[in-house]
DNA sequence: TAGATTGTTAATCGATTAACAATC
DNA sequence: TAGATTGTTAATCGATTAACAATC
């Protein structure tokens, strides 16, 4: 530890894979926190989550020195920090867009407002849904965006919205100066390189699951052979 | 290319990152087909998802050599091929757990269908909810799950109940040789080693989104003035 | 043929893990 | 003090990219 009480933020931009975990240890502290623990190792809090001891120091310690030796982690004082790293020491009102049954279980979600994330404004192009009332918010055109988002300073938007016209509305999105998308619709989204996007497709991740399965040596008959037909390429 | 017909399946077990791009290649080559292309170089479908091409071509060659030299890769040949190493040629019935909003939601979605998953049972904890029709299913005591599982070979699980009973029900999904589970709890299940794991926590992805936007060099206002009371550790 | 594009090797880059002095 | 645990360096491991002979 070079000098004591350094706390490096906004100096690198963290890996992808690091900010992930960052979000589980996260989540794993709060569980700690109810359990009235004050203090955790790197260790117990890489065991609870099948994360390396010494991957949990690094993850940490990218973001500032939190940690104490022969101690641990404070619980409560490492929750307020990540919180803060990660920016969801704040209100993050949000625009839906489509509402699908998707977009309608993402409004009823729970955890979102617990970590500040509030759905403030709903938007869908189906011209039965605008007008409609889901949850006390009203169902707006799109077109409607460019002027709710500049009123409410919503910087986030959730696209639950179908393939097909998911790269049109992210232009929308994009024009109004929103500078995040979180994205369900299952394809690519174009964007310039200053609108950050995190892509969520169910379907992949099925597939994930099943290419695992298929694929993990165990007792699970492969059914394989009545497939193969195909020969060659 | 040492030998002309091989394909090399199942010899080594892909990396995480190269079966996720694979998912996407071949979301994309369904566009382009749709399209009415019947060939697609390295560099276009690449360029498409924002992909380098010699990836491209790496994580293909993973599974066999699929591509002509000089031409590319005829896509209804590898949209097959794909569907074969991921294992979606067949079809997956699947057991859905917990029929919350997002449940319900995951219930309806159509592209499961479409990729050959199928949702055939239901089942919840809440005594409300057992008996219950949605989508022309009965919803089931979870106690059923053993038996319903043995008689329809059910291999994978949606599991979307409230964090606090997902690893009770992670262990009864476990005890009745199910082999997969797609985990949308926001907890980390602790689960043996022939039993897969896809976890999808929706907080997560937002919080992640939120990381991104507020650390992305741009002229987003970044109030973290307001929350640095915050010194030291 | 000339141009295009693959599969693969080598080079680069980044992420994970082991080890340990420093610290409480 | 002895034991525990951090932050960090060095070593390992794996993933990405560039380059190019082979091929159509």
């Amino acid at each position: 530890m070079k000098d004591s009480r350094r706390e490096p933020s906004g100096e690198k931009l963290a890996p992808k894979a690091v900010v992930n975990r960052v979000c589980l240890y996260l989540r794993q502290l709060e569980v700690f926190q109810r359990q009235g623990e004050s203090t955790v190792s790197s260790s117990r809090l890489g065991a609870s989550l099948g994360i390396n001891d010494a991957q949990v120091r690094k993850d940490l310690a990218f973001f500032g020195q939190f940690g104490y030796p022969g101690i641990g982690y404070r619980i409560e004082g490492l929750i307020g920090k990540l919180r803060h790293v990660l920016g969801i020491d704040r209100d993050w009102p949000i625009a839906l867009i489509g509402l699908g049954n998707l977009g309608r279980a993402l409004l009823k979600y729970k955890h979102f407002r617990r970590r500040g994330f509030q759905i403030v404004a709903l938007f869908d192009i189906d011209p039965h849904k605008i007008g409609q009332m889901y949850d006390g918010l009203p169902v707006r055109a799109i077109g409607e965006l460019a002027e709710v988002a500049a009123s409410r300073t919503i910087n986030l938007a959730v696209l639950s919205v179908p393939a097909d016209v998911a790269q049109s509305v992210a232009d929308q999105i994009v024009a109004c100066g929103i500078p995040g998308i979180l994205n369900f619709a299952p394809t690519t989204l174009a964007v310039p390189s200053s609108v950050s996007v995190v892509a969520v497709d169910l379907s992949v991740q099925l597939e994930h699951l099943a290419y695992k399965v298929l694929n993990t040596q165990s007792a699970f008959p492969d059914p394989a052979h009545l497939f193969d037909g195909a020969s060659g390429r």
